[in-house]
DNA sequence: CGGGCTTTTGAGCCAAATCAAAAATAGTGG
DNA sequence: CCACTATTTTTGATTTGGCTCAAAAGCCCG
């Protein structure tokens, strides 16, 4: 959304500006991994710019079964990473932000263990795998926070096993908003207090393990306790202390994403 | 056991034998990652058994917040990967067999996100960081290896967040069964139909999200299907389609670890 | 303003949790 | 090698969180 204002409201040589804005969440992200130099980031926003893609919503990014070749970021809107049962099931393993690579298994493994598809319409950047790795190759602080991320990204993973495991419905829920949240901030993203928030009840019902029915019901609950607000796909967090503490969440495997966001962004 | 069996069999000169046995697993396990050359195994087995360690039972290897400095790979004996709730609940969050890394988050993050225990007596190695990055810098077949088992790791994991998440209670048990026969076989483990398997109810519990008393009464369901028997820390596979099918089984996110084991393992 | 989503509500049911105790096993020390 | 504990597994009875099925109410958008 803002993205689309500035582009608006900007004369059409400032296009640029617009640009910078698209990349500002993975910038954000990433130097939280390391410390980046102008040169970096200059580098990183350029190709990411030169590799730019768009599609709709609920649209296959990646496939399972296919070879990868390519380092996806989201840059503008939601994603989620799934993997489905042969009885259709379908798991939602990660809800990806902007600022989220979709996967880098770069060149070791021969095909993709899970799909990612787009939630919202979305604008990505695809790079080259050798172009990736050349980047990597020339700047130690890149490689070292693309590592950092994708660390980060394993850590969520468990901590969904965790939560899916042994946490009960509300705790459950609330984990899933509270942690998005965080991730939201960390990039920048909307607050204070109210984010966007696309997916659907269905969606949190498989990203979670319940169904949709029960799922609804939950909410309710997290909403006559004070805690949020949903309306037209727009979540607000009336107490976050509460929340949290529903969540039973502790930030610590978010390795630093969980603090409140960098308030000077590097180049800008 | 095999590996002390030896010890007590062959002269005392011939304990090189045995330390080869030792790391077996290991070299088992990562050959599948990649093409190991001779000097390759030579240099990991050297390494991983100058740096060798052992605990006991229930015994914490790492310990959640720590600063990682080694990385450590279990040799031989069972452990876990696990994370707790503030209320106590813990998660497994996978169960280590020997050749499996607990961990390489290298020196990119300040503190471990996990745990790992010994759920057996466990022999292991804790290579120094510098020396793990030499060996990774002196074989890009080890560091592809490498690259491919974490990979891996990371594929299982979220492999389980679906199986927690979208399998009823007897296809997760199943699941869980079935995945782990087929990593120990790939490593030349136990089998063919029976493998040693010591984790305890409450532990399979902990690690599907379920409580014991329900895992006991899933066991019998499938005892009584004719898939499994399980006495005295063994598991017998009486039905390895059956099992198959019962879990919803679907290989190809071990990437290659689910085909039967390499029959002549490098350099025996 | 009508047709597809999505959310909400209701009623009944079932898988899994809880609580509690017995039976079986595995250790341990004498 | 056996008695004595402690742990683990098993069984039973009861409760409950979450599921299913089904339909109503809101929404969004052309």
């Amino acid at each position: 959304m803002p993205k689309d204002i500035m582009r608006d409201i900007l004369p059409a040589n400032n296009d640029r500006i617009a640009d910078r804005f698209l990349v500002r969440s993975l910038i954000c992200h990433l130097a939280r991994g390391a410390a980046l130099t102008a040169g970096d980031c200059e580098m990183l926003t350029q190709t990411a710019l030169e590799c730019q893609r768009a599609v709709p919503a609920h649209f296959d990014l990646i496939r399972v079964g296919e070879k990868p070749t390519h380092v996806k970021i989201v840059l503008d809107g939601w994603a989620i990473r799934y993997r489905s049962l042969s009885d259709g099931c379908r798991q939602i393993l990660a809800f990806l932000l902007p600022g989220d690579v979709c996967a880098d298994h770069g060149t070791v493994l021969s095909h993709m263990d899970h799909s990612v598809a787009s939630l919202t319409p979305v604008r990505y950047t695809r790079i080259p795998q050798v172009r990736f790795d050349s980047i990597i190759a020339t700047s130690p602080r890149l490689a070292r926070a693309f590592r950092w991320a994708e660390l980060v990204t394993v850590s969520i993973q468990r901590e969904w096993t965790l939560n899916i495991g042994q946490r009960i419905g509300t705790a459950r829920i609330a984990h899933l908003l509270y942690e998005t949240v965080v991730r939201m901030r960390s990039r920048g993203l909307g607050g204070p207090g109210v984010w966007s928030f696309p997916p659907r009840q269905s969606e949190i019902a498989e990203a979670i393990g319940l169904t949709p029915v029960h799922v609804n019901r939950l909410l309710q609950q997290l909403r006559h306790e004070g805690l949020i607000e949903w309306h037209a796909r727009e979540l607000r967090v009336k107490d976050m202390t509460g929340l949290k503490e529903r969540a039973m969440f502790d930030p610590a495997y978010l390795h630093g994403t969980g603090e409140a966001p960098i308030a000077t962004y590097p180049f800008w």
